[in-house]
DNA sequence: TTTTAAATCGAACGATCGATATGTAAATTT
DNA sequence: AAATTTACATATCGATCGTTCGATTTAAAA
């Protein structure tokens, strides 16, 4: 039973590879229907056109990442342990949305106003949730940052940066990149007890 | 004088604005051509296809930025100040190049041979510059981290991605952008005496 | 000035694109 | 079982794509 909703799942599942490895406009309908070995006009049955597909892709690709990230700041840790915990979870999840998340930063440009709206939404969310972290940790005490705005977008950055340099078949497991992420974000280059920086020279 | 040399130069510089606004595949020659006010036929002449016009923009991108960037390393500086100027030059500069940089991230898919190696030298170069200042901070006695490699790849996170967020017409002065980023590179978060870190909790 | 080369154009080519019209088989509902 | 909706296919349309083919004008060299 259900048969036709498996399909119309796998038809974005097929999407989210096509268009993470080829682009949106690198991508033809064609080509989802001999990847799917479907007909076209059956895509068109299910999302109308090459955009309402899109869509749907935007949309199963912000749900999941945004709904597990944000059971984190809901967690009742210490704020300090919470912020960790976010940053490693949000590395593994980026790994595991790879190519959902690349989808969204790949054709930002050629979108349609809905798609930019999803899109929009999106990255306000995550953002949202690490700010409430960062905000966390300042009412603790922790936070020495001026602007927890700008550190939570360098945040993302280092996360986001990393999904496009990291090689799983490196030397390097995930979980060392993700120590060493989260070393990096809290202390900085210069450690926590840099020397010569609080002296009098 | 020289004025066919001019339109071949002007040809790379609207290349640049079109494949940084609608990427490479959702720019046709045609619309070059037509922004160009010029025959398509002449593109051709210039660049023999497409992807040719492609690499003479990567090439024309690669060049500015790395070459500036380069001259800081050789700067005669306490090494921690080379260091933060590195970081300033290079936000500025992103801003400047800010087209070109977007050219190297959009399409990096759908590139040939030629074009991925100029795209991987480009990389390279700007992670080998920012790898030596932070093996002469280590020299130096400041660098606390134990992988500058990953460092490094956070640095330029953080700076590529304040290349998608920060606007020009916001409230921040990118001085001000800078200087707060200078500060969570070299502190992280928890800046240069966090309370309770150092503690024996 | 003649010759050669570079710059430019208009017109067209085959391929592919997104999209549609029209049909049929299968599933669901009544 | 009949009616209706859903799931698919074939064939095709007009538009646009990258590219090429001469032809022409302009600039440089001889």
């Amino acid at each position: 039973m259900a048969e036709h909703l498996k399909n119309k799942e796998k038809l974005v599942t097929v999407a989210i590879e096509l268009f993470s490895t080829r682009g949106f406009k690198g991508t033809s309908i064609r080509d989802i229907a001999n990847a799917m070995d479907m007909s076209i006009s059956n895509i068109y049955h299910y999302f109308g056109n090459k955009e309402g597909l899109l869509l749907a892709v935007l949309e199963h690709a912000s749900k999941g990442l945004v709904e597990k990230l944000g059971e984190i700041p809901q967690m009742d840790l210490d704020p300090l342990e919470r912020f960790k915990l976010l940053i490693r979870t949000h590395i593994q999840l980026s790994e595991f949305y790879k190519k959902e998340i690349k989808i969204f930063f790949l054709d930002e440009e050629h979108l349609s106003p809905e798609g930019i709206k999803i899109n929009n939404q999106t990255q306000t969310d995550i953002l949202q949730i690490h700010l409430k972290a960062l905000n966390d940790l300042k009412k603790a005490g922790y936070l020495q940052c001026k602007s927890a705005t700008i550190a939570a977008f360098n945040i993302l950055g280092i996360i986001n940066w990393q999904l496009r340099w990291y090689r799983t078949d490196g030397s390097l497991t995930l979980e060392d990149v993700s120590r060493e992420i989260v070393s990096f974000i809290l202390h900085g280059i210069l450690g926590s007890n840099p020397p010569g920086i609080e002296s009098d020279s």
